[in-house]
DNA sequence: CCCTTATCCGGAATCAGTTCCGTTTAAACA
DNA sequence: TGTTTAAACGGAACTGATTCCGGATAAGGG
């Protein structure tokens, strides 16, 4: 029910391969030297592999996060309050974007290069469960509001080209940023329309 | 002190040609159609003339959206109320990020490019004149806040990968989004922190 | 242990964006 | 009008991403 089949032993040896040779360049090199062929050469594969394994360049940078991607995914799922749950949904609203944001200038080179290669794959993988979650704590924080419109509209200022762009050639700091959320939800949860 | 000099005759002429090719390619065969060679080719240009004038992909795309770019700007600048001056603050802002809704799904092919080809070329241009202005309407409605901030936080949802994103694969419309600005902005601005 | 076949592999070929550079020309000046 | 020169021109060359496909190979069945 979960895979038709077991992914093959030399798919899975050169899927390690190229993640191991992909981080290595990355820390040697920065994101700039991330070219596919370079990857293959150092990875001792293919390209062909290479575009098998990780669908394109976008795909393979968001492979090379997919680790940390995890441990935030079950952070802000099952983990402590005020990230998990524990506590009202505006705290655990306010820890997500604060967390987020955190997370995101982390990965700013890799999220940025990505979502060059190709801008709507940031809506795969990752973006969904972050919408799900925030949606779920916008339904409660504000009952009758559009959550699933909102929650794009708070996850939208956490895009990487925005981050980049403020924090790099603006001197932003990521605490102002966190700051400047937190004044829109402070208006936002303090009152919910139909509260008592 | 404007100008070092005017630009050639020739140049001048070339611009033209070339915006006018390119305008009708996007006309016949969509966004996808744009590419360099083929504007250069139907222009009867080479690539090089098509490069110093535009700088890239993006730089072109930009000029292609550039004419009714001028027309918005004058609009929310010194048009009539409620886009331009005469009323409220709060009222600006909504009419503008509905405005400015409005404006980026009708053209939302050339952004989406513009945006795949320089992710950061977003903000030159006209997203300064976006944030200028929104900032300075946050300052009034909401003395004390930092306006420069939430300006970058209430354009980020306009973003053009986000909306097509959710306008194109999930049957989401543009009211239903500026409902939800609405909502942001209804907690936001119907109470400033140190009112009377 | 051998056969069959779905899967995977490698790297040449393709394709589009961008850069480079020798040549041409508009336009300021004498 | 002839000269000078900064600016513009065109298109070949370069770069890096992506696609293609004939040849290898792991894994299950006999």
């Amino acid at each position: 029910m979960t895979s038709p089949r077991r992914e093959r032993a030399d798919a899975a040896r050169n899927r390690m391969k190229i993640l191991t040779a992909a981080a290595e360049i990355v820390a040697t090199h920065g994101v700039e030297g991330l070219s596919m062929a370079e990857v293959a050469a150092a990875a001792g594969v293919g390209v062909g592999t290479l575009y098998r394994r990780f669908g394109d360049r976008s795909g393979l940078a968001y492979a090379l996060i997919d680790e940390r991607e995890r441990e935030f995914q079950t952070a802000f799922i099952e983990g402590p309050p005020p990230l998990g749950p524990g506590v009202e949904a505006p705290a655990r609203i306010r820890a997500f974007l604060h967390a987020l944001t955190d997370r995101t200038v982390e990965q700013l080179d890799l999220l940025l290069m990505a979502e060059t290669a190709a801008p709507l794959a940031r809506f795969g993988g990752a973006y969904d469960g972050y919408h799900a979650h925030l949606s779920m704590l916008i339904a409660q924080a504000r009952p009758g509001a559009d959550a699933y419109v909102l929650a794009d509209a708070l996850l939208a200022p956490l895009a990487a080209p925005l981050l980049a762009h403020r924090l790099r050639d603006h001197g932003v700091t990521a605490e102002r940023v966190k700051g400047g959320l937190d004044d829109l939800l402070a208006a936002f949860t303090t009152r919910t329309p139909g509260a008592p």
